[in-house]
DNA sequence: CATGAATGAGAGTTCATTCAT
DNA sequence: GATGAATGAACTCTCATTCAT
């Protein structure tokens, strides 16, 4: 009864991202353990050996390689100490170009949270959902903090910076939904396209400064 | 508008927009006809009474009933014939208004498209699945259309406007998620600033201007 | 889809005694919720419409039953404040016909307290299981109190009451393993040589004493 | 006695005893592999190389232990010859001391019975599983047989020889639910009460004859 | 011998849906 | 109209068991 003739051994990442297209096809509710598996050409208990928390293990287990992936991006482009238009630039290009290189992760982040926030106060997993939006949170002020900062500067035009996070927040996780592999924009096009949208919706036309990195 | 007896009407209605928010809070696929009827102190059977098609004709009811609502409105906009300027302005704010009026609506609008499309093609409420879509896709167009309409008249900044409505769409669909009705920012100050952001972005700082509606 | 015509109605108890008859004859953890439905012409499904919290509560169920029969019916004994030597009879013959009587709630009160005491303390059921071991132990306190007056008043040879009242019960827990309902024994029989076996072990041969209740 | 390569031996005898003492813990059909593997620090897979026919060899091989252990014991003392009341009370001391020195193995024999019933008449393990049956019955007789005598001998009072022997069983049976290693009792006290007990209950209240044995 | 990965057969449970009352 | 009881299909998860390594 047993299978699988271990050249073709299943490893934990390809769970992982069958689950996020899974997730990202059907929503995790409406996801079986069987959709899954059968992406990965096993059967919905053996699933249970490489995640024995189960479905609610993957769906973490997706977001936070996510997560991780987006903030190690624009925690490096931070580190360049560039000014503030040139930042916001390369953090909208480089969370535009992680939403389409891994769009099926990127849906998860969108639509998935709200799972989470209902997930009973006594469940097991209830610290790693904490856990995990915190660093969500981290996450949108990363922009936050780039965006007043230019403000003070007088680079930006001055806006209501919460509200405006959202609108750019929201314009980026969108792309997840409508974004097609297959299609006909490349994710470069949509990421510069969308810098270019935000730093014009602050009053910055300044073109792109190739600064040599 | 006549009416048929208050009590149906209204029961029909109040079952519509429990399943909207159960719909919101939960996902359609988390969603059980059990939440929808404690919210209206029935038993999950008796809203086949209400809704015969079951759960999947709630769901295209709750669509139906946002689309309605904001089709109508962005057509009684459109019909004024103002600029392009101001009627994209008016449109923004139009949609952003009644996303925050109904977030539950709007939520579905914005998460539960996919489980539409999800539907088996043999399904009885495939045909009605269709019309929503191409009613979406519409919706999608009347904003299309100005903007490329300012761009020809030299009032917007030329963009692509496939990725730009895109951009303006999902910084809209996002209110949904993070409005709260009892949080401090109130509909028109986010309708504002979303018309003014995006109107920024295509170039035009133009103030509001005041015609007499 | 649905189906039973009104006049075969299944009712609590019907399902909790069949519980407790799968209980007993394959064990609290063999038996399956689909063997009890069969029982009762349900399907398992059905049956959480009845006990919603579902296996473990039928079994609370049925062990509280037990627990609420015999020690009714022992403090009914004890309200009559007989000698020792009577009360004791009594009340091995009350507790020897009861289990005989219930031969299967029996049998669950003798072999699935193990299950009881494995429920994980966070289990939402860890309240009434408590309950109950709290009614068990008192249930073997009354024995416990009747056999230390009869050694006091010196009715009864001395004896270790703990490990007697073990034996006693163990024996009378027993007669739920191997009593058949349909075998040559009647529960009176059993009942009287329950006691007398047990009054003789305590030095007690007085003949069963007539009084008129 | 020659032996298998030591190793071997031990190893099959501590799974043995692991087998017993999570069956045990959990019941039959509540025990898992992996419990039992865990406590010899095996993978589930591993007990296959020692026990090819699985949990239902496991479960016989504990059984036949118990049995072993204990009838030989008993034909030990039947071997002697001494008086109906001496015999017995030594066949009570020494069935009670098996069940608190291996008490796992004590409580399979009390509560497993009915697994080995419930086996499919198809069962590869249905001759092993008659044969322990008779054994166990025959273990039942060496009991009776002796009362029996004692009877007809005129030193025990005239009983129910079936009925007795049921309680006389029960009580000690019981031992192995209550008993705790840890406990205050030790075996040869609750092996001593029980013993005087029963011959109490038959009307025998001759000290324990010291013969030298 | 031991393991880890896999399987397949349930088990408990949930739920949309139906229908007699 | 509304309800409560019922169904059947699905779903998550568990587990004895197998086998390549």
């Amino acid at each position: 009864m047993p299978r699988k003739p271990a050249d073709q051994t299943v490893r934990r990442e390809d769970i992982l991202l069958a689950a996020a297209a899974v997730f990202r096809e059907r929503g995790y509710a409406g996801a079986t353990m069987a959709h899954i598996a059968r992406r990965v050409r096993l059967t919905a208990g053996s699933l249970y050996h490489h995640f024995p928390a189960g479905k609610q293990d993957l769906l973490l287990a997706v977001l936070n390689v996510g997560m991780d992936t987006v903030i190690a991006q624009l925690e490096a482009i931070l580190a360049q100490n560039l000014p503030p238009a040139e930042t916001l630039r390369r953090m909208i290009e480089a969370h535009a170009m992680a939403v389409t290189q891994n769009v099926s992760v990127g849906a998860a982040m969108v639509f998935e949270i709200r799972t989470l926030i209902k997930l009973p106060p006594d469940d097991p997993s209830a610290a790693e959902r904490d856990a995990f939006l915190a660093r969500r949170d981290k996450f949108e002020r990363l922009f936050r903090v780039v965006i007043e900062r230019g403000i003070q500067e007088g680079v930006f035009r001055p806006v209501d910076v919460g509200l405006f996070t959202k609108a750019l927040l929201g314009a980026q996780n969108w792309i997840g939904v409508w974004y097609r592999e297959d299609g006909k924009l490349r994710g470069e096009q949509i990421a510069a396209h969308m810098a270019e949208t935000f730093l014009a919706a602050l009053g910055c036309f300044c073109s792109k400064t190739d600064a040599s990195d």
